[in-house]
Parts: C-alpha cells; structure tokens; sequence
DNA sequence: GCCTCATCGA
C-alpha cells in the first residue's frame, strides 16, 4: 500500500508539473505569436500550435511536433526580410519543445520504474516514508513544536507504524524541556502499552525533567520504578538525582546516596569524571574549597581522563573566592596540557573582573579571546556592558553593542535596557530615548524594564507629565507598569509635594492588583508627613514592622526628621529606639 | 543514534 500511494501522489505531482508546462507553454506562444504576428500568419504554423498543444500523449505525437517545428522554422527561414525575429522564435520554439520532450521522458522513466507489485520497491518507499517521518518528528521536538511532532506521531500510530524508541525519547525530552510532564509521563505509558518498551535513557530524561522542575521526590520514585521494572539506573541516571541535589546544596545527601546507589547496582565504574565534577562544582559553590578541592585531587589519583569542562569548575571555583590569580594558574595549566580556553573560561574571567570593577582588564580578556579563535557570546557581552554601563562607561558600553550588530549578534532586551539606563542617570534622556527606536528599529521589543529605565530618566530630568506619559502609552498597549513603575512615580510626585497624584497613584496600583512593598510605604509615610498626618505616619511604620517585609532605616529617619522639624525632640527619640529595637 | 558536568541575569 505504502507504494502504491507513493507511486501515484509522485505521478500526480508529475502530470501536474506537466500540465503546468503546457499551460505555460500556451501563454508564451500566445504572447510570441501576437508579436509576431506578421510573420506568423502561414497554416503551418497553425498546424504546428494544433499540434503542439493537443499531440503530447506519445512519443510518436512528440516527433511530429519535432518535425512539424523544423518544417516551420525552415519555412519561417525562408521569408524574405526580418530575419532575426523568425529565427529568435523558432529558436524559442525549439527551447520548449525540448523542455516539453524531457518532462515526457521523465513520466515516462517514471512510471517504468514503479513497479506496483514489486515487494523490495514496497518495502523500500515503506522505509523512505518511516525514516521521513521519524526525521520530521525529531527535528521538531528539538525546535520545540511538540504539538506538530505528536500530531505526526499520531498518523504514524494511526497507520499501525509505530516510532522507534529514540524517537520516542526525543519527545519526552520536548514534553520534559516545556515543563508538560504528565505528557511526557502519558508518552511513557503508550510505550509501555504498544512499545517500544522504554529504556534507561527514557527514565534519564523523565527523571532529569522532574529534577528541572524541583520535583526530586518524584526523580527519586522513578528511580525505583525503573529499578523494579528490570533496567538497571546507570551512571548518567546516577548524575542527574546527583546533580539535582547538589543544586539544592545537599552536597552530603548526594555523595551518601551515590554510595548507596553504586553498592546496589553494582555499577562497575566506581569513580566517574562527571560525577566528580558535579560534586566539586557544589563544593565549590557552596563554599568548602577544601572539599572542592579533594574531589579535584580524586580525580587526578585516580587517574580519571580530565576535561575542559572540569578545568572550567576549577577556574570559576576560585573566581567565586575571589582568587583571580589562582583562576589565571589554571587557565595556564589547561593551556599547558592542551586544552585551549573555550568561551565558558574566557566569560568566568570576564564575568569576575566585571563585578570586581577590574573593566578594563575584563575588555583586555575580550580582546585575547577574539584573538584565540573564541568568538564572544551574548553572555559575554552582556557582562561587558553590564559592567561598562555600572562603572559609568556608556559610550564604551555602546560601542560593543553596536560590535554586537556588526557581528551579527542580536542584543537581548536586557543589554538595551542597562544602556538606555545608563544614559539616563546621566541626564542624557536624548540618547536614551534614540536608543530605545534603535531597538525598535532592529525588532527587540521594549519590556517593563525598557520603560521604567526611560521613565526614571524623565523624571531625572524633570520632566513629569512626560514620565506620565509612559506609563500611559504602557496601560494602553503594554508592557503592563510594574511595581517598580508605581514606586517612581510616586516618589516622584511626593518629591514634588504632589500628594493627591501619590495618593491617585497608590489608588490604581492598589486596583491593579499590586502589593505594595517597603518603597510603596515608605513614599507613603513620606506623604503623610508632608501633609501633616504623623498618626497615620506611625500606624503605617506600625503596621510595616508586623509585616515580614524587610524595612530600612529610610521610613525612620523620614518620621525622625519630620519631628525634628516640628521640634518635638521626645517623638523624634521615640522612633530611634523603634529603630534601635528593630535592628537589636 | 536518545539520557550526565561549567559562564550571565536590571
């Protein structure tokens, strides 16, 4: 069945194609001989269009249409005068009768070369169509278009064809990637019910889509489901539970379950590169350098074959102590056994002497790595700029951006936002705004964070009803304002004296569904006070303090200074030992 | 062939 409905959509395609061409062919000579109509005018010509169109069903038909061409083209050769267009059309003529004569030939090999009731052809356009298929719903399980991927997967099913089990597994790991795990978790069942019967690496990738989502209880309950069902976790399963507890920081927890794992399965590997280097990047993150560093001497004593990866553990180990010379140490070391710094080494640098303060040696970095053959990442101009942008560099910050496009890289919001930022705490609201339809321009839409970095800018530069503004155009076609929006906005009116524009402002944030937090508050005890209102002030500080947000020193010292002004010095004293108590 | 480790984050 499978060639036969192959055989025949290939040679509908190609009937198609060849009434396309006839079609076409009809429209040209209709043009040409309007052209040349003067020329044209004779009976054979007539004949040979007859002929041309209608006589295409057999060979013998093709030749006489070939033969009935030269006739005209010898004829066409013999009129008198215009020479060249007679023959530029003849010629033309000869072009489509050739294209004609092909596409016949090839229906015809075509359809000798179907045979209908030839098993091996069956067999192999069945074969064509399932490695098609499978191909198709790989390739969309990695680009995540897992409902067309089971859409497909479900024709081949519907067709009694079921998918091999790396297919299979390449959609659990899409489900498990999207966060649907009860998709994932359904796929294993239909595997269990009309096979192929999952594996260790189906279990790896359900168990590592449990452990992305936090769910190690779950992880660790597959564990024993696959344990019962007969296959036997091996090292990589071992990695994952490990890994996922490591994040957590139960370094300990997962060494003593390793343990235990290995004394039960016998796995034959007792000691494993990875694992090492999944518990000494824990180590290291969690701050036993001493730790980290025996699992790094284990892996040498052992004699286990090292990695670059490994090497990069090491490197941003001793970065997170803020140790850069020893970093430096193993950059050397790994150069000198031969694995060359790759762009995770080379960011752990940058990413370190950014948040040091150490810019300019960070864009020294940038340059060595270019120079090595290790081109920069989004990653490592993000931190750049970050750092550029913090240090109050944003000229330089902007020109790796712009080295960003022109290597063709498209700068996240993020890299656009700390620019435009940064050019608005310096008061440059010109530049940060032509930034902002620079970005537009590129097709990176404005966020939140966009608009709060211009409306920070407005009303840094004094410019309310323009901050405003913004935060309208946001309700209006969004990013929808944040707290964040609010909180400047307030602060701005209350600086301003506005208090009804804070108080309106509290209002519609309340509306929308916004708790306020210790900035809301503390704009608002400033409004208070402003206004006279000390009672309300204090039942806010009050109130504040049961809450468990994590209040400042700035609501105090706002109320302290508010009865210094009025001279009640016992009030103003009264809230310092608030304070005092606060923070004993 | 499918499943394991490392960098960034207003």
């Amino acid at each position: 069945m499978q060639s036969v409905s192959v055989a025949s959509l290939e040679s509908n395609i190609l009937l198609r194609i060849l009434s396309n061409s006839f079609q076409t062919l009809d429209s040209i000579k209709d043009r040409i001989s309007h052209i040349f109509a003067d020329f044209f005018s004779s009976k054979p010509f007539h004949i040979h269009l007859i002929r041309t169109r209608y006589g295409y069903m057999d060979d013998t038909k093709t030749s006489s249409i070939r033969n009935q061409c030269e006739l005209s083209e010898n004829d066409n050769r013999r009129k008198p005068s215009d020479g060249d267009k007679g023959d530029c059309s003849v010629a033309v003529f000869n072009v489509l009768d050739a294209m004609l004569k092909d596409t016949l030939d090839r229906l015809k090999t075509m359809r000798q070369s179907i045979s209908w009731d030839h098993i091996g052809s069956k067999r192999c356009a069945f074969e064509t169509k399932y490695n098609r298929d499978v191909t198709i719903i790989r390739a969309l399980c990695l680009e995540g278009k897992l409902g067309v991927a089971l859409s497909l997967w479900h024709m081949m099913i519907q067709r009694s064809v079921i998918p091999d089990i790396i297919t299979h597994n390449y959609l659990i790991k899409g489900f498990c990637k999207s966060g649907e795990l009860d998709k994932a978790e359904w796929l294993v069942g239909e595997m269990l019910i009309k096979g192929p019967s999952p594996n260790c690496a189906t279990y790896n990738t359900l168990i590592k889509g449990y452990c992305l989502l936090n769910n190690i209880d779950r992880a660790l309950n597959l564990f024993s489901t696959m344990t019962n069902s007969g296959i036997t976790p091996n090292r990589i399963t071992c990695n994952i539970i490990v890994h996922a507890l490591c994040k957590k920081g139960l370094v300990e927890d997962a060494r003593k379950l390793l343990e235990k794992i290995l004394g039960d399965t016998h796995l034959k590997d007792t000691s494993n590169l990875i694992t090492s280097t999944i518990l000494m990047d824990a180590s290291f993150k969690n701050g036993d350098i001493n730790q980290a560093f025996t699992y790094w001497e284990e892996i040498f004593h052992r004699s286990l074959p090292v990695d670059a990866v490994a090497y990069n553990v090491v490197i941003h180990g001793f970065c997170l102590s803020r140790d850069i010379v020893i970093a430096y140490k193993y950059v050397c070391e790994m150069l000198k056994i031969g694995f060359h710094p790759d762009i995770f080494s080379y960011n752990i640098l940058i990413g370190t002497l950014c948040k040091e303060g150490w810019i300019d040696e960070a864009c020294y970095i940038y340059t060595v790595m270019s120079k090595m053959g290790v081109f920069p990442d989004q990653i490592t101009y993000k931190m750049i700029i970050q750092g550029l942008c913090f240090h109050g560099n944003v000229m330089k910050a902007y020109e790796f951006l712009c080295d960003m496009l022109d290597d063709s890289i498209l700068p996240e919001p993020l890299i656009w936002n700390v620019i435009i930022d940064g050019y608005g705490r310096c008061g440059n609201m010109q530049k940060a705004l032509s930034i902002r339809d620079q970005m537009i321009a590129v097709g990176v839409l404005p966020n939140t964070f966009t608009y709060n970095a211009l409306i920070h800018a407005q009303i840094k530069c004094g410019n309310i009803f323009e901050a405003h503004s913004l935060k309208k155009e946001m309700l209006l076609s969004g990013p929808f304002p944040d707290l964040v929006t609010y909180n400047l906005l307030m602060g701005a009116a209350c600086n301003l004296g506005y208090i009804n524009s804070v108080l309106q402002l509290y209002d519609e944030m309340i509306r929308g569904g916004y708790y306020p937090d210790i900035i809301t508050c503390t704009e608002l005890i400033k409004c208070y006070c402003i206004q006279g209102k000390l009672e309300q002030a204090e039942d806010l500080l009050v109130k504040l303090q049961t809450l468990s947000l994590q209040v400042d020193h700035v609501p105090y010292r706002i109320l302290m200074k508010k009865y210094c002004k009025m001279r009640e010095l016992d009030k103003a004293f009264e809230i310092y030992q608030k304070w005092l108590v606060r923070n004993s």
